[in-house]
RNA sequence: CGGGGUAUAGCGCAGCCUGGUAGCGCGCCUGCUUUGGGAGCAGGAUGUCGGGGGUUCAAAUCCCUCUACCCCGACCA
């Protein structure tokens, strides 16, 4: 890509109305752009960065064997009042009227939609388990929409269902789920635990959040580095740093998380409520046992600033970097060789952006910076007489000199 | 919804107390000079001072009202 013709939108100001630091970096480096309290616009390169994460997460959903789908974001009042909640899920729930004057709400979760499909769709316990998913635009009317794109009204989220003829199986696909979320925060590059945690207003029996490790999250965990045992506070409010972890092994240790994803056992809360039953083996027609695992997509791009940030702006984990290099011209007599060095990458299939921008050099490093693009090649007309140019990792101290046909190796 | 705050150029802010022709920095446009860490000089453009109403000879400034946004609490991926 050439920088000319993208759209970068950096800002050497801190916008004011952004309290935490990956509000203030989004903002900075043109990510995102606010429509109104909790509404935002992804700009060309924060919709890249979300895509990445996109696509990580329906690999390992497709890899898990789930199937992915499209519900309609808008739902009609009729299935939300069969499962109780048109009343119970209260004033987050943002209801509109159609022409007709019929009662619709955007959708802030898909449990009563994806319930309808499974009994319409599935008769026999020889269709199940099964498991749907979809990535899509949520809206909950929050009543203070903050942080951004961390707790906005509306945001992208991958949510999941899996339908079963018992209990035994729905165990079995929740951690195969478990694993995949597993899977997905570790290609992400993001450091992580999954708590046991609250199950809160979707209901029904066990479940997991996955929280990103990071300062300003709005959750306290208890978690032991020598064991898996890992807890949302909330859960229990006595836990303390450095106390013996209850399972013996290892002491607590307690950090603040952001929560990322979470995963329900449901059991047939809503197959009750909407009589979602199939035929087992022996011919009776018994309610569903449901699971639900959900991904705060765009969250996650949020979590992920929070947790690697510099003074100098963005740091990405490889896998959702928004270019993996730049190159940076010097001046003017070597934007020939890069123009060479750009089109020799692409080749290469590398994601490669190039700062062919009528600017100063000091002001092209300091976007690359706060963009945080994770390598950059900077190529100048003295390092080029010995067929060198430098290289350096967002992270590294200095540069170093590699010569000019050696940059594939050194990515 | 309760408590606290803000609204002036694209962005960040000053001016308001004490009413008198709207300013600074960044950015933007033009030209020249620069060119290894956000360039310098010269010139230029951009505002219904959040909306409505009132007081006054005169309102960004004082009064009333509405709206939007932010922070703290209950909610949540």
């Amino acid at each position: 890509m050439l920088a000319s013709k993208y759209f970068l939108s950096t800002s050497k100001e801190v916008p004011s109305d952004a309290e935490i630091i990956s509000h203030q970096l989004m903002l900075r480096a043109g990510l995102i752009r606010k429509l109104a309290s909790g509404l935002y616009t992804w700009m060309p390169l924060g919709l890249k960065i979300l895509s990445k994460v996109e696509n990580i997460i329906r690999e390992e959903m497709n890899k898990a064997g789930a199937l992915e789908l499209l519900m309609p974001a808008i739902q009609p009042s009729e299935l939300w009042i069969e499962s109780k909640r048109w009343q119970k899920y209260g004033p987050e729930l943002l209801r509109i009227k159609d022409r007709h004057e019929r009662d619709f709400c955007f959708g802030p979760t898909h449990e009563e939609v994806i319930t309808d499909i499974a009994r319409k769709e599935l008769q026999s316990y020889k269709q199940l388990p099964v498991c749907f998913y979809q990535i899509q635009t949520k809206f909950r009317d929050e009543i203070r929409p903050r942080f951004g794109v961390m707790r906005a009204r509306e945001f992208l989220m991958k949510d999941a269902y899996s339908f079963h003829l018992n209990k035994s199986s729905l165990e079995e696909t929740y951690n195969i789920m478990f694993n995949a979320y597993q899977n997905i925060f570790k290609r992400l590059g993001l450091d992580f635990r999954a708590v046991k945690a609250d199950t809160g207003n979707i209901g029904g029996s066990a479940s997991h959040e996955f929280q990103v490790i990071a300062q300003s999250g709005e959750d306290i965990l208890a978690f032991s580095d020598e064991s898996d045992f890992a807890i949302n506070i909330e859960l229990n409010h006595d836990l303390k740093d450095g106390d013996p972890s209850p399972d013996g092994k290892g002491k607590l240790k307690l950090a603040r998380g952001i929560e990322v994803g979470h995963i329900f056992q449901l059991g047939d809360l809503y197959s009750q409520a909407l009589k979602a039953e199939i035929t087992d083996e022996t011919g009776k027609k018994i309610p569903m046992q449901m699971g639900c695992y959900g991904i705060g997509v765009s969250r996650i791009v949020a979590a992920a600033i929070e947790q690697c940030n510099d003074e100098k702006g963005i740091i990405w984990p490889k896998a959702m970097a928004p270019f993996e290099l730049v190159i940076i011209p010097v001046n003017d007599t070597v934007k020939e060789t890069c123009e060479k060095i750009y089109q020799d990458l692409i080749k290469q299939n590398i994601d490669v952006l190039y700062d062919d921008r009528d600017s100063r050099l000091g002001a092209k490093l300091a976007d690359c910076e706060l963009i945080g693009i994770p390598k950059r090649i900077v190529v100048g007309d003295r390092n080029l007489k010995n067929n060198q140019v430098e290289f350096q990792g967002r992270m590294d101290k200095e540069a170093k000199l590699i010569g000019i046909n050696d940059i594939l190796g050194a990515l």
